[in-house]
DNA sequence: CAGTGGTCTAGACCACGGT
DNA sequence: CCGTGGTCTAGACCACTGC
């Protein structure tokens, strides 16, 4: 007879790293450990699992490599949050008039709870009768709107949310669904594509209709994979600029 | 006395596998190996390099993950072109009548040899005497132009292009670069814009003037890192799409 | 100082590919 | 069948962190 630590049954096909990482990954999104705070050491979860700390390393490369979390010598190993906060850079070259980099404030303009569209309440995962919170936001630069959001939550998620002054919403939401909502933003995927600007675009960023708008798409998900953000982000193609490396 | 096998020397503050790793880089460079022919096997580079097999395997691994290398079990370790095949697609979408995707046809419109403009030649490290190759072309869906290029190349390294018929260039450079010039690509940067159509693109892809208009700008590089082509890829932001996932 | 992750060893055995 | 890379072990010692 063996224990079986395995918080769930693992598949024996895999090599055992794969299940060890299968197995820490659902630990993590049962929130046995805080954010950002250490795991278990390398030496307790071989013991614990009863395999060499050569397994271990090796099922930890693997979700460092996912960037799920973050190893530091002498101190532990780290539950990491995706950095988001070059976000907007990774697309668009925001500067100041001294040519600084800078982010881009919020104004939340619009909330209402209603019920989503297909589109919508398919990728979040959504019962029919389920209700969405719906926020349409700014985001400006030296008191000049640069970029307009669209953004999608299911409500039974962000229920906080409905109630909060629209003032007291603060320039990034991230933080703000971990601090009143306990959501945490461990993945996402981001669609670009170019639009030509409405007239809604236009009046809203100050550019001329019928101009390239970049649109990117995101939609966010948790530790366990399921998406409970989407949203939909527009800005003038003229402050656009993407890098890949192909290897 | 010990051997020292390293091709060039080693930095000693680096771990071995990183020294081990810099060391194969050098020979794959060199042209020590085929291309996508086994290297030295796994037992031979650790009796070579007088270490085990772990810290080989941990040189191995992170040139497999540069994408450098691929290995395959039970035959061997092999060096690897970037898969370029669906370079377009990354970006775009083209699909036939059908709907199903196709790769564009190309032609070569236009080829001379000029002195580049000083970005051109700062960018390929050229002399300030040396000519390139500036190469005009378009690519084509059942007939129609969906994108236009300008590539330029550092002559000395592509002379067999110099007088090659022009219908005698292919759909896909890079296998031509390999067999006449013996130019392999090892690695590419790829920066994105959008731009607005010019008159010029307007007439070439049968878009309207001022309609969106994205420009993929490459340079690829060798084995060493140098870079040796340079190039201009602009298509309708119509059929422009792309994907990132972020953790 | 003790405890962490980082490097490295010298093996064993397994799974796969080709002869 | 042999040779390849893939998995895994049971350690040793190093480098960094924080008390």
């Amino acid at each position: 007879m063996e224990a079986a630590p395995f918080v769930t049954k693992p598949d024996d096909r895999l090599p055992r790293y794969q299940q060890l990482r299968d197995d820490l990954v659902g630990r993590i999104a049962s929130g046995e450990w805080a954010l950002e705070e250490a795991i278990a050491t390398e030496a307790e979860l071989g013991q614990f699992y009863n395999v060499s700390t050569g397994t271990v390393r090796k099922a930890i490369d693997l979700l460092v490599a996912d960037g799920v979390l973050t190893r530091s010598q002498g101190k532990g190993t780290f539950i990491r949050r995706p950095r988001f906060d070059s976000s907007l850079f990774r697309f668009f070259r925001f500067k100041s008039r001294d040519g600084q980099p800078v982010r881009p404030t919020a104004r939340v303009l619009k909330r209402e709870v209603v019920k989503p569209g297909e589109e919508i309440r398919s990728t979040l995962r959504m019962k029919a009768s389920e209700k969405a919170i719906h926020l349409s936001r700014v985001r400006l630069i030296e008191g000049q709107a640069v970029l307009s959001e669209e953004i999608w939550l299911p409500r039974a998620r962000f229920e906080p949310l409905v109630t909060l002054p629209l003032g007291d919403f603060e320039d990034l939401l991230y933080p703000l669904y971990e601090r009143l909502c306990r959501q945490i933003v461990a993945s996402a995927t981001e669609i670009l594509k170019v639009e030509q600007a409405t007239s809604g675009d236009a009046a809203l960023l100050n550019v001329a209709v019928g101009s390239p708008v970049i649109q990117v798409h995101r939609v966010a998900s948790d530790f366990a994979g399921t998406p409970f953000e989407w949203r939909s982000t527009r800005g003038a193609a003229t402050t656009f600029q993407y890098q890949v490396e192909i290897r």
